[in-house]
DNA sequence: ACAATTTGACCTAT
DNA sequence: ATAGGTCAAATTGT
């Protein structure tokens, strides 16, 4: 193969084929965390805290791998973290009146590259647990698909200020690329309490214990024209498999999208610990050999 | 009737 | 000036 041939090939062809690998793996990865998690209702267990991490690191390799396949080799897209600058940047508090909609608006616009982001990438959109409001969502210039913008829902509720934006990889429209903001301070972060003081990357992969494990990565791309196409975007809301919507008939779509939610909240609310190890990812595995993250993670659910 | 989404206007950073 | 991010009125769904 020369490097003619590699011109060939170098498109999305094998780019795409390896992508919808590694998400697939990412998917199982995501299955068989939640049902370690299933399976040992304590979570004290160092087993399971083990076997927990393993299944963590596991999607943190898929996901860098799949972030390097989607920057061409640079990893730069994966984690984002700027150091001086926290969370609370983004408020510019102080301002007073609230009467009009012009002044009001001078708060809570978040910078260009703002601090701490988190970016994955997905065979489908999923949620970790939290529920998000849908506040936006903007063509993006040179970008083919639109970036749809979430909130927590409980922003104003608690003041959580987690969001995330969500947006179809262009080479592979079957994938999304989430880039989440900020850490949840909402009630539904309980389960994601056991972090560090710092930001961390909160992805779940798994939303909840097996009942509730989202079907199969989508292996190819069905024929989709735009309606569809559009239909998906714009439902790109809360908790919700790109893979349900090519499986599901137009109809059922919405009510087994809340359906799932609902389930999903529910079993919050029982309090099972649902995608407890979701954290450390790249954050983490960027400064920390193996050791050193399981001693580091095995600390935390000692203390 | 309430809640979530859509959508265009508005605002800010570059 | 422009692209990107957010707000909120209007619309749609439950």
């Amino acid at each position: 193969m020369g490097s003619q041939d590699e011109e060939i090939l170098s498109p999305p062809i094998w780019k795409s084929a390896a992508m919808k690998e590694l998400a697939r793996g990412l998917d199982s990865v995501a299955k068989l965390a939640s049902l370690l998690q299933v399976g040992s209702s304590e979570t004290g267990r160092p087993e399971a805290a083990t076997a927990g991490l393993l299944t963590e690191e596991i999607m943190c390799r898929i996901s860098k791998a799949m972030a390097a396949l989607e920057s061409g080799g640079n990893m730069g897209v994966t984690v984002v973290e700027h150091p001086s600058s926290c969370v609370t940047t983004g408020n510019k508090e102080g301002v007073g009146g609230k009467s009009k909609m012009q002044s009001t608006r001078k708060a809570g616009y978040r910078r260009r590259g703002s601090p701490y982001s988190w970016t994955r990438i997905t065979s489908n959109t999923i949620d970790d647990g939290h529920t998000w409001r849908k506040y936006g969502q903007k063509d993006i210039f040179s970008a083919k698909y639109p970036r749809s913008y979430f909130r927590c829902t409980h922003k104003f509720d608690q003041g959580c200020k987690a969001s995330k934006q969500v947006q179809r990889s262009e080479d592979d429209p079957s994938l999304y690329v989430i880039t989440y903001f900020g850490e949840h301070t909402c009630v539904d972060a309980k389960k994601a309490t056991i972090t560090p003081s710092r930001e961390l990357c909160i992805i779940s992969f798994e939303s909840s214990n097996g009942e509730n494990i989202k079907q199969e990565t989508l292996t190819s791309f069905p024929s989709l024209n735009q309606e569809s196409e559009e239909e998906v975007l714009s439902n790109l809301t809360s908790a919700d498999s790109a893979s349900d919507y090519f499986v599901s008939p137009k109809v059922d779509i919405k009510k087994s999208v809340e359906e799932q939610t609902a389930a999903e909240l529910g079993q919050e609310h029982n309090g099972l610990p649902l995608a407890l190890y979701s954290s450390l990812m790249n954050y983490g595995m960027e400064f920390m050999d193996y050791e050193e993250f399981l001693n580091f993670d095995h600390d935390l659910f000692q203390g």
